[in-house]
DNA sequence: CGGCTTTGACCGGCGC
DNA sequence: GCGCCGGTCAAAGCCG
């Protein structure tokens, strides 16, 4: 195992690890930091009942659990309650045992306001005056609501700084929409007006944070005029925008622009003809000035990029750790198999879609493609499918954006993202949308995963044979970039679970990225944001289980006759156990 | 009864 | 303009 990459995972263990893992990094992450989704309910049942007029505070700030914590760790051999615990706490305060620990005076000081409130005559019947008391009392009292205003003040900081890092992500993918479009100018453009591209982007680039970034993305506050001409009226752009021309109708969307746009879509057609008078049209497009606008036209482009899975499965549907339910089913052309269509049920206007089809030359291989971004935090076995959906967008945007080869030649893209693999893994930019297609019914080069440069290897405890028989060596790769990639939703939200750390190796990625995207180099691009990833024990499991429900297979469900796939292919049946495990975990 | 699947109809895009 | 095709809708039916 190489050091630092690799993993061991007991995938029985795996969800409560991902689980306790994220608890403990937050707790180490956010001492005394209260966020509700984090907090064990154990430690809030065992704290101390503070008097009704502090609880309102303690809301905020829950040190109690922390406080508690120190307690158990400091005097864990003992199985008092934690009201003793913390009394003892308290006498040993005074004797500056714990003068040297905030904290510990912190504690101190909520339990006196608890006793003086409460039933004092435990604590002042040693013959101290009740004066003496009340001044030390209200002494630790300042200092408690000192410390409760830095610690408040600390949360918000952090707040600001995922707030930041946020809008950075997002800024980051603007501006691959934008160099991707400024790309597809070039391409379409003649020579000389290629030259005046070039220079409105060289004049327009700005720093963010040490990176370069074109000024159309740092411009993107709401009363932003300056939008780059390129964005706003370029033609060749219509590949990616006019893909989902009604995600730029209207300037009221909230969150699900994609949503938006197929209600829309139907709206317009049916009921609201001024919806459809505002159509997209390049002149006319309403400017891509607001954050909005922009955030829409990068759902457009992602929307429409789409990553095709192909494995050899005897199940209708393989496993992707998402809820789906059937909206339609065509007989497409030249496929004597219908093809059936999917949409995401796990949020309330999700506008992932994906089309379930068997191969027409071998009806073994399901063929499943994904389309678009969830807009919802997602579990780690539904990550796989999920993230490489988004992936497969960013890493055409910046195939197109960060080099010609990107553009000119796809497969150099696909090469320089899954340097091993480039016969399981195509890139077609001349399909109706770019699509990334995995192919999962072939048997990896046991060589080429050997001089894989930035390969991360995963060991499943106990698995490795059912690890081994299906093309795992991309996976990896595919899916820390997928992981890194996934960007608002669930990326975002792990890291404000696990902490400030973990944010900012993500942010370093990005910026590592965005220094990328000056240069042609896509692997070295890869590597860092891949780094940034499985640098870390937490997106590790995450990979490890993402991975795992990738290769997993057919649905619980239905894997019977998956399990008796005997057709000697690499298939994605055999670790059937471990993707079951994973998924019931999490309550698929 | 709510959620899901089925299936015919509808619509837009595209080629001729 | 017409027809083909892919994608989606929505009513009806099914199921737990």
């Amino acid at each position: 195992m190489d050091k630092g990459w690799g993993l061991t995972l007991d995938s029985d263990s795996l969800g409560s690890f991902l689980l306790n893992k994220n608890k403990r990094t937050h707790d180490r992450m956010f001492p005394g930091i209260h966020f509700p989704v984090a907090l064990g309910r154990g430690d809030e049942q065992a704290a101390p009942q503070p008097s009704d007029e502090n609880r309102a505070v303690v809301d905020e700030v829950d040190f109690f659990a922390d406080k508690n914590r120190l307690a158990r760790h400091e005097d864990d051999a003992h199985d008092d309650s934690k009201t003793m615990r913390v009394l003892s706490v308290k006498k040993e305060n005074p004797h500056g045992e714990g003068a040297s620990r905030p904290d510990l005076d912190v504690n101190t000081g909520l339990h006196l306001l608890t006793a003086n409130t409460g039933s004092d005559q435990s604590t002042v019947d040693d013959g101290i005056s009740s004066d003496a008391e009340d001044k030390r009392a209200k002494t630790e009292l300042a200092q408690l609501q000192m410390e409760l205003q830095r610690v408040h003040s600390e949360n918000q900081r952090l707040k600001d700084l995922l707030s930041q890092v946020s809008n950075n992500y997002s800024i980051l993918q603007m501006n691959l929409v934008g160099l991707m479009q400024q790309q597809q100018n070039r391409g379409a453009d003649s020579t000389q007006e290629h030259e005046v591209v070039e220079g409105k982007s060289e004049e327009k680039k700005h720093e963010i944070g040490g990176a370069v970034v074109p000024r159309q993305f740092m411009d993107l506050g709401p009363g932003a005029a300056a939008v780059s001409d390129d964005v706003s009226h370029s033609s060749s752009e219509d590949r990616t925008i006019s893909g989902s021309p009604r995600n730029l109708n209207t300037g009221k969307n909230e969150i699900v622009a994609f949503d938006k746009e197929r209600d829309g879509k139907r709206v317009g057609r049916d009921e609201s003809p001024e919806s459809e008078s505002q159509g997209w049209v390049p002149n006319k497009v309403p400017k891509l000035n607001t954050p909005k606008a922009i955030e829409q036209s990068t759902e457009a482009t992602m929307r429409k990029a789409r990553v095709s899975v192909r494995a050899r499965s005897e199940a209708p549907m393989i496993t992707d750790g998402c809820q789906w339910r059937k909206y339609g089913q065509k007989m497409a052309k030249g496929n004597p198999c219908p093809r059936a269509y999917y949409r995401c049920t796990m949020a309330v206007g999700c506008p992932v879609r994906k089309q379930v089809q068997r191969c027409a030359e071998d009806r073994s291989i399901l063929i499943t493609t994904y389309e678009g971004n969830h807009n919802h935090p997602l579990p780690p076995a539904a990550m796989a499918m999920a993230s490489t959906t988004t992936a497969a967008a960013t890493m055409l945007l910046s195939g197109s954006m960060s080099s010609a080869d990107g553009i000119m030649n796809p497969n150099l893209l696909a090469r320089a993202i899954l340097p091993c693999s480039s016969s399981m893994a195509t890139i077609s930019a001349s399909a109706p949308f770019p699509t990334v297609t995995l192919d999962l019914t072939h048997s990896p080069n046991p060589l080429q995963f050997q001089r894989s440069p930035t390969q991360f290897p995963v060991h499943f405890q106990g698995q490795q044979q059912s690890f081994g028989s299906v093309p795992t060596p991309p996976l990896p790769q595919v899916l820390g970039q997928a992981l890194y990639n996934q960007s608002k939703f669930a990326g975002l939200q792990l890291s404000q679970e696990m902490g400030t750390q973990q944010v900012l190796a993500h942010q370093a990625a990005a910026q590592a990225q965005l220094h990328q995207t000056q240069q042609p180099s896509l692997a070295d691009t890869v590597s860092a944001a891949t780094a940034a990833i499985t640098a870390d024990p937490n997106f590790t499991a995450a990979l490890a289980a993402a991975i795992s429900s990738i290769i997993g297979g057919a649905h619980p469900n239905n894997n019977t006759a998956a399990n008796n796939n005997n057709n000697g292919s690499p298939s994605m049946t055999t670790s059937n156990t471990n993707s079951n495990k994973i998924s019931s975990f999490h309550g698929n």
